[in-house]
DNA sequence: TCCCTTATTTGCGCTAACGCAAAGATTTTG
DNA sequence: CAAAATCTTTGCGTTAGCGCAAATAAGGGA
């Protein structure tokens, strides 16, 4: 992140900001003039690390484009267990998809790293929408591709294995985090076993065990927070196959 | 359903339909001309019982709001497990989420009963949408709702256990399809152990068990293919607490 | 550098849940 | 009305997965 300078509420800001955001699917069919409005519209905010963009049940007003740093959104239930439901990068949306109902954030966004990202208001984003009509319909494929994945996990939650789930988490993990590295393809951000746990509906015991195994195998290096694929054919091989 | 008569691709429906269709939260804050508008730009389709509106992974072409009969939204995994994602009611739409995308339906919608329903195409949808943005805005609230659900149940599936999903499953469909009864509060859509098993992410064995409990307990009565809800304030209690 | 905190591994016992099989109940069909 | 089909119940053996406990490893800060 360069710098930027504040103007009233709206942020004139840096080349790259413009860059992340104008490419992020939202604005596509949009004019460079156009994104350019949108994005001026955006209030810019920096969350450290550790704190949290938005807690679950807190009214929802507020929705975000990630520049930079990692976002990771969790659902706390009553008795205490924690479910991560999606890891954010630079790029992307979040909380996009309450900001227009008046309801409540149904999970909490939380800043693995530290973090900058713009913000619009339900009323500007309303009235965006309705001035760039583009903006709602990308907006309802962006949300209809996570509804879509969520259904899938749910499908997977009810009827995969553990040991399936963790390879479907690591593999859909590694598409949008993975980097080349000389063990493999590493997954870029710090998950720990009992996130991977969270991710993949399980404890951090099961994953710790199954990613032993996979080590033994040579599948997978594994590292404190961290994993890189070496054979993710085999993982992909796990993941779907497997008699039960 | 009452009669229609088609004049070229659109319907002149009876009133009745344009009742139902109307009272949608997909069209509040549209005039009823606007309504009207919107109703008359749909197609009239009827689907035989054990039939499918559309099926998983067929390109999504239209949406659906239903008059009447019942729909039950499923997805089959590649190992022939079959998931129960959604039940609808007469009112309700389905397919919405993905019709604006250039997606394929993720999952399958069958006609538990007859039913009668209307259909708007992708063209004709984008087109009302950008005619009458609160349609598009309106619809992204419906999609911010379904999404919730669809995490809370996630979040249910990772870490509740089964009598406790159960419960839920049961709670859910009573607010959706429940009818005063002699013997309490009827589920009023034809309901197989099985269903609920598929729903609630286990087994017809466990749900029959389970079933046969609460019977003995007096929280319900149950019967071939339907469950009627005699004490909804226990299965609360059931679907809450219970000590791990 | 050493200490403290946090993450990971692994053994172990336990139980919730699975799923076959076979019998019983209810509905549909010819 | 009998036979077939479908749905439900229940016994029973099995096991996948849970979660405590305790040891080990790896950072991070003073």
């Amino acid at each position: 992140m360069r710098g930027r300078r504040v103007i009233g509420d709206m942020a004139v800001l840096a080349p790259d900001v413009y860059e992340v955001v104008s490419q992020y699917s939202l604005l596509d069919g949009l004019l460079p003039d156009e994104r350019r409005d949108f994005v001026a519209h955006g209030r810019f905010r920096q969350v450290q690390q550790g704190a949290y963009f938005f807690y679950q049940d807190e009214p929802a007003d507020l929705f975000y484009i990630l520049i930079s740093g990692q976002v990771k959104l969790t659902q706390l239930t009553p008795d205490g267990h924690q479910v991560i439901l999606h890891y954010f990068g630079p790029g992307e949306g979040f909380g996009i998809i309450v900001v227009l109902g008046q309801m409540a954030y149904p999970a909490s966004a939380y800043a693995v790293e530290d973090c900058t990202a713009l913000s619009w208001d339900r009323e500007t984003t309303r009235a965006l929408m309705r001035q760039y009509p583009d903006i709602a319909l990308n907006g309802m494929e962006i949300v209809a591709q996570r509804f879509a994945l969520l259904q899938r996990r749910y499908q997977e939650l009810a009827t995969q294995r553990v040991e399936q789930r963790v390879a479907l988490t690591l593999l859909r993990l590694v598409r949008q985090f993975g980097k080349r590295a000389e063990d493999g393809i590493l997954i870029d951000i710090s998950l720990s076993r009992q996130d991977l746990g969270e991710m993949a509906g399980t404890n951090l015991y099961n994953v710790s065990r199954i990613l032993r195994k996979w080590e033994k195998e040579g599948i997978v290096h594994i590292g404190r927070q961290q994993v890189a694929l070496c054979q993710p054919h085999e993982l992909v091989v796990i993941a779907e196959g497997m008699p039960r």
